[in-house]
DNA sequence: GTGAAAGCGCTAACAG
DNA sequence: CTGTTAGCGCTTTCAC
C-alpha cells in the first residue's frame, strides 16, 4: 500500500561511502568547517542529495551542537506572546536553528522542571519570557546554557535581556488618564506568586510606574491597586472588585490587555458603559486591542521587535559565549483609542 | 560572583560510582526496566538526588527514547490552537513526556521542514495539528515516527486521527440561521494552496458541509463562498467582497471565529450593525467569541477535548506501535450567542 | 587538505 | 537480580 518502513536511517557513514571520502570530510562539509576543497564539498552535498540523508539531532548534540533553540512561554493564550515568537522565528527564519517552544509553565517549579528539560535535550540556547525564578538561579542556567531573557529587569553579566521599558509605558497611561480630568485611576496588577523576583517583573514595574506617575500628578492618595493576574478572568475579577468600591473608579489601568478584556466584561456586565461611565487602558497592543469593536486603548511594547532582538543577542552569544552581556530596553507608545475618555461629569 | 560554569555534567557513570552499583543498573531505574531490587532502586535514587543527575535526551535518544513529544501548530495567533495544545500538555503533564511545540509552518514546504527536523531531533512521536502535507507524505512520516493527525478528514492504517464533525458543525450553524428565516447565507473559507490534500482539510470540509446544508434546505442557488484564510485579515477581506455584492447575504457564516472576528470589523466599518443589518457565525467558540462585547454565535468543537485525545492517542501508539489505528470524531456544539438574529425586513 | 580512531552518555544484548 | 560489553551517529583530536 504505502511504501514499507524506511529500515534504517541514512547515516553519515552512508554518505561517506557514497561519496567516497571520509566521515571526517562529511561531517566538515555539513558544518561548513574549515579544511574541505570545493570539490570535496559538491561530492558530499552531492551524495546527501542523493541518499535523503539528514543528520540526527541527538548524535550530533553529543559532542556538538543540536542546532535546537528553546523558548519557554510562560501562558499561551495570552495573544501578546505569540507577537514576540514571531519576532524570534522570523529572524531565525534562515538560519540553521529550530525554534522549538516549551509551553505553559505557571509558577516557580513547574518552570525549573521546563528549563531543566530544554537543557537535558542539550539545546544550544534558550530564551526565558518573563521567567519567575529567582535571579540566582537564572544566572546558573545562564552559565550552562546561553541564555536570553525577555522582560526582566534584570542586570547580569552572563545573560543578555531584551524588555519594554515598562516604568515609561505605565507613565504613559497615567499621563493620559490624567490629562483626560481623571484622578481616580486604578492599576490591576498580576500578583507575583514567587516573591523571590519581584522588583525585577514586568508586572511589578508597570505597577511600580503606576505608582511613581500618580505621585508625581499628586495623585498619591488616588492610588488603588487590585492584585488578580494577566488572564481575563484576572481582569474580571479585579475589575468587579473596584466596581464595588464605595467610591469607585474613572479609570482602570490594567497592566496587560488580557486582564483589560475581563475588566471590559466586568463593567459591561455591571452595566456600565465605557468611556462614559468608565476608561479602560490596557498593555500589549494586542490585535485584539485594534479590534473596532473593542478599540482598547493600550500601550504599545513592540512584541516582534522584542523577540527579533532576542533571537539576535542570543545567537551572538552562542557565537561569542564570552562577550559582555547586553541589555536592551525598548520604549513603549501609546496607542489612544476609544476605551479612554473624560471623566464622567460628576 | 555567581557559581562557576559547571565543569562536566553528572553522567549515569558519576552515578554508578557513587551508588556502587554498575551503570546498566542506574539505566534500569531509570527506566523502570525489569530487574532491579529494591534496594538498588532506593541506593540509585539517592545517588541520583545526591549527584543533582539529569538524564541526557540527545545520549538516550541514540539508542532508546527521547521522552520528547512534538507538536506542530499550523498558526500559533489562531487562538483556537492554545486550547488544544492545553488538553495535550494537560493529559501528559504527569507522564515523562516533555511536550515541545514547532510553530508558525505556513506551506506545505515549510511544514515538510518542521516535521523533518522533528524527526531529525528523534521525538519519540508527533501530533500534526491541520498538516497540509499530501496524504502519502503524512503516512510516510507515520511510517518513521508515531503520528496523530489533528483536524484532517483522513483514514488511515498508519496513523490516529482526531477531527471534529465539521460536516455537522457547518449544518449546525445553517440551520441556525435558516430557523431564523435567513436564505442568502454566505461562507467565508480557507482556500487551501496546497492541492494534495483539500478534500480531507477541516476547513474544505465545513465549506462542503455549508454546501450541503443549503442544499438540504433548497437553497442552493443561494450557496455564496468566497475564498480567503482563517485569519483575522481573510475575514475581512472576505466580508468586504461580500458586502459589495449587488445583493448582499444577510447572514456569514466565517469558518474560524477568528476569520468572523476581521469579518465584524469589516461590517462594523461599514456602517452596518450586528445582527440587525447582517448576522455572523463563526466556528470554533474561542475565549474571543463568548466575550461579551462580540457575543460571537460560534461552533464549539472542544478544542480541549481534541488535544487531550491526540496525546492519549499518541501515548497508546508509542507503547503498542503494531495496534490498529483509530480516528475519534468529535460532535460539535452550536452556542448561539448575539451576533445571529432574524434577516432584516426588506 | 584529508582520514583513522577515540569518544560523547546512554541503552540493549548477553553472560554470569 | 546484576554487571560487562558493544555500539547508537556524530564530532574531534591528531596524524598523515
Amino acid at each position: 500500500m504505502t511504501r514499507p518502513v524506511q529500515q534504517r536511517r541514512v547515516t553519515i557513514v552512508d554518505v561517506a561511502r557514497h561519496a567516497q571520502v571520509s566521515t571526517t570530510a562529511v561531517s566538515k562539509v555539513l558544518r561548513n568547517a574549515y579544511g574541505t576543497s570545493p570539490a570535496m564539498r559538491d561530492k558530499v552535498h552531492q551524495a546527501i542529495a542523493d541518499l535523503g540523508y539528514r543528520p540526527s539531532a541527538a548524535a550530533r548534540g553529543l559532542r556538538g551542537q543540536t542546532y535546537t533553540l528553546g523558548v519557554m512561554v510562560p501562558d499561551i493564550a495570552n495573544p501578546f506572546f505569540p507577537e514576540v515568537l514571531n519576532g524570534v522565528t522570523n529572524r531565525l527564519n534562515d538560519s540553521d536553528y529550530q525554534v522549538l517552544l516549551a509551553p505553559g509553565c505557571a509558577g516557580e517549579k513547574a518552570e525549573a522542571k521546563t528549563i531543566d528539560s530544554m537543557i537535558d535535550r542539550s539545546m544550544d540556547g534558550i530564551i526565558l519570557i518573563a521567567p519567575v525564578s529567582p535571579r540566582a538561579h537564572l544566572e546558573h542556567v545562564a552559565g550552562i546554557v546561553p541564555t536570553v531573557i525577555v522582560g526582566r529587569h534584570a542586570r547580569s553579566t552572563i545573560f543578555d535581556t531584551v524588555a519594554d521599558d515598562d516604568i515609561a509605558g505605565a507613565a504613559l497611561v497615567v499621563d493620559h488618564l490624567v490629562s483626560l480630568g481623571h484622578r481616580r485611576i486604578a492599576h490591576i496588577e498580576h500578583l507575583e506568586t514567587e516573591p523571590s523576583c519581584i522588583e525585577e517583573m514586568p508586572n511589578m514595574v508597570r505597577a511600580e510606574g503606576y505608582r511613581l506617575a500618580m505621585r508625581r500628578h499628586g495623585l498619591e492618595d488616588q492610588i488603588d491597586i487590585v492584585s488578580t493576574t494577566y488572564t481575563q478572568a484576572g481582569g474580571y475579577t479585579g475589575a468587579r472588585e473596584l466596581l464595588d468600591r464605595p467610591r469607585r473608579p474613572t479609570a482602570i489601568f490594567a497592566g496587560a490587555d488580557i486582564a483589560a478584556m475581563g475588566a471590559l466584561e466586568a463593567i459591561s456586565q455591571a452595566g456600565l458603559s465605557v468611556p462614559d461611565d468608565i476608561s479602560v487602558a490596557g498593555y500589549d497592543n494586542t490585535t485584539f486591542a485594534a479590534f473596532s469593536q473593542v478599540s482598547l486603548t493600550s500601550v504599545d511594547q513592540a512584541g516582534w521587535q522584542i523577540g527579533a532582538d532576542a533571537a539576535r543577542l542570543l545567537v551572538e552569544r552562542i557565537a561569542h559565549r564570552e562577550r559582555r552581556s547586553s541589555q536592551i530596553k525598548l520604549s513603549p507608545t501609546l496607542v489612544v483609542r476609544g476605551t479612554t475618555g473624560p471623566p464622567p461629569a460628576r
